[in-house]
DNA sequence: ATCTACATTATAATAATTCTAAACTGTTGA
DNA sequence: TCAACAGTTTAGAATTATTATAATGTAGAT
């Protein structure tokens, strides 16, 4: 979603109501120089640094599921208790530490492009993702 | 885990207490020709069809958990509201149908090796999966 | 301005998972 | 033999993550 920009304008584009809720989410969300990887909580936690009302968990799961659906978020599967969504909607891969449960954007040249020789039959493909876990290297050293 | 072996001793070998709870896990889980993926749910469905005694959904957490730290289960990340588990161990990728929510084994050669390029400082690889996702072909036809 | 239909919010409810107190079991030593 | 004790295991209770829905808000239509 393009930065520094009317949000209000943009939510209404899309066909959703530029509530106060969802605009204070779209800045906290795009306007930034960087994309990155946040779950809920996160979320909650930086609109309410940048608020002083607090939005609703809820509104905030509406908001993101909407911007989802939209195709502004990604969700991204980890062996976690919890969603990661990525203000990063290419498609791209994932590095994820696991000490850290920090999720990092593989770039297009990390990894080659996937092969897939199988194919279901009647089913399409509709995402090709790869994720890589890591952790500390010296965990158990002698 | 070995099919249709005593799994008292098996159990006991990875220092669990072969328990009725956990034996009967182990036969629902690995008394079978083929690996399979399964939720929590699920296999508490499969236990309380072969079983009179109902074990409590906490103890089939436990002992799922217990299973996957000794390496006879593995979980598999989905963008899903639930865990899977796999009762095949080895590494391999993963075709999901989001029509069914089934998960089907990539075999060896259905996928390249993967060529990881770059490489986070001081953090080792743990494990590299692909996952794709598949869905029925015809679904926004004209 | 008032009505109406639909969109949105946020509380209440549910589903998934974990915590922990009570029950169990294996070991030790009288 | 068999308490006493120290884990271990179970499962009900508690927590956390997510969703359903009742209440509220809003954009036309009249
Ligand atoms: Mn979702
Ligand atoms: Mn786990
Ligand atoms: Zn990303
Ligand atoms: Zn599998």
């Amino acid at each position: 979603m393009v930065k520094n920009r009317n949000f209000i304008e943009k939510l209404r584009e899309l066909g959703l109501r530029p509530t106060k809720q969802r605009v204070k989410m779209c800045e906290v969300l795009f306007n930034r120089e960087k994309t990155f990887h946040f779950t809920i909580n996160d979320l909650v936690k930086m609109i309410s640094e940048e608020m002083n009302e607090k939005i609703s968990l809820a509104t905030v799961y509406n908001t993101v599921h909407a911007l989802e659906k939209k195709g502004y978020l990604k969700e991204i599967s980890i062996n976690s208790d919890k969603s990661y969504f990525d203000t990063n909607t290419s498609v791209h891969h994932h590095f994820y530490d696991e000490d850290t449960q920090e999720l990092i954007d593989c770039d297009g040249n990390d990894i080659d492009p996937i092969n897939i020789k199988k194919n279901i039959t009647g089913k399409k493909i509709n995402s090709v993702e790869v994720l890589v876990k890591v952790a500390s290297d010296n965990q158990n050293q002698k």
